[in-house]
DNA sequence: GTCCGCTCGTAACGGTCGTTACGGTAACAC
DNA sequence: GTGTTACCGTAACGACCGTTACGAGCGGAC
């Protein structure tokens, strides 16, 4: 079942917000999911599908949660803008999200299909940040506009990273200004 | 003796570099120090005890690096950029440093020690970016030079994450444009 | 009712982990 | 030469890991 898969997926989640990645046990899965780790052994084929699935799942839902950013505004800025702040893990409860990013990301160091999705998605998301100031720029020559997305990209991954080990100094409103100058510079 | 915890500490920078934080084993370490585990525990007490000592001597060294990037600079605005680019890692040489330095965040997720080591270097090192600023924009608001600080810190560190990953998609060229944009704002 | 196939909990296996205990050995005082 | 001490390699222990094997339970086909 397909719904099992996403559970536990979600279980994986909750294991590396909690205990990090050396917390990232088969056990400690099968137990946030309530079950045994028969069930996870019989949904997936083992350790390294389980982290897989999760990864791809988080870029699913954070790609949907991207676009109903960009549907929530009309100004080309706006929507930029939104995109990125829906990026930013800016909530306490996006913090988690945070986390379980830098483990995924620390996990594809040693695993080089891990390290090929995440390479994907932060592509597809720097793809979408380029079109967005596309819009908001239309004179950026291409090569400006691709330092300058990625420089944005590179701003807010850099805030969840520091965030999610230090909120204190990062708080959601340091955050949030920095962004919006950060966009408004890239406008221009 | 203190040399010897330093071997051991560069070598668990290789571990971590070459093979994550899964990889990072006290044998791990031992086999690439060129030793037991019998050295090893003989130095440390614990493995935690040698990771905490790795990452406080990585500080150490990016600190004594910063003070010598200030140093070659005379305006305020190329101390600011020199000491930027130091903390970017845009040699392939340097790119492990920024893998080691994701592991060490993602591993002090789960313990609360090394937590507490990071958040003091980096804190350290956005007092430093922020006095930096000061100097090259001596008029801006308090507030304001720690947002923009702290952009600055998130920019270079997002860099070092996503570049430690894909390379391809953060050249060193492109960092370093992007960081020179950065600079250019926040003097603004 | 009976059989079958799927689901998933249970138990165990081999391996690797961090850590400990112990012994060999080299250097040094006298 | 001999005793002492500190260093560190060796071996092993208990714990926990990923994975496998197996069987109980159960719903559907007929």
């Amino acid at each position: 079942m397909d719904s099992q898969r996403e559970m536990l997926s979600e279980a994986v989640w909750s294991v590396l917000a909690e205990q990090g990645l050396d917390g990232f046990t088969v056990r400690a899965v099968a137990e946030r999911a309530g079950c045994t780790t028969g069930l996870v052994m019989h949904a997936f084929a083992g350790k390294r599908e389980l982290l897989v699935h999760a990864r791809r799942l988080l870029h699913e839902r954070a790609a949907a949660a991207f676009d109903a950013a960009e549907a929530s505004a009309d100004a080309p800025a706006e929507r930029l803008r939104a995109v990125l702040r829906r990026a930013a893990c800016l909530t306490p409860a996006e913090r988690d999200g945070a986390r379980v990013w830098v483990a995924f990301l620390a996990a594809a160091a040693a695993d080089e299909e891990l390290a090929r999705v995440h390479r994907e998605n932060n592509r597809a998301f720097v793809r979408r940040v380029e079109r967005l100031l596309g819009r908001v720029a239309p004179d950026l020559p291409r090569a400006q506009r691709a330092v300058r997305a990625r420089g944005l990209v590179a701003l807010v991954e850099g805030f969840n990273a520091l965030a999610a080990a230090d909120p204190t100094t990062y708080p959601a409103r340091t955050q949030g200004t920095a962004i919006d100058d950060a966009v408004r510079a890239a406008a221009l």
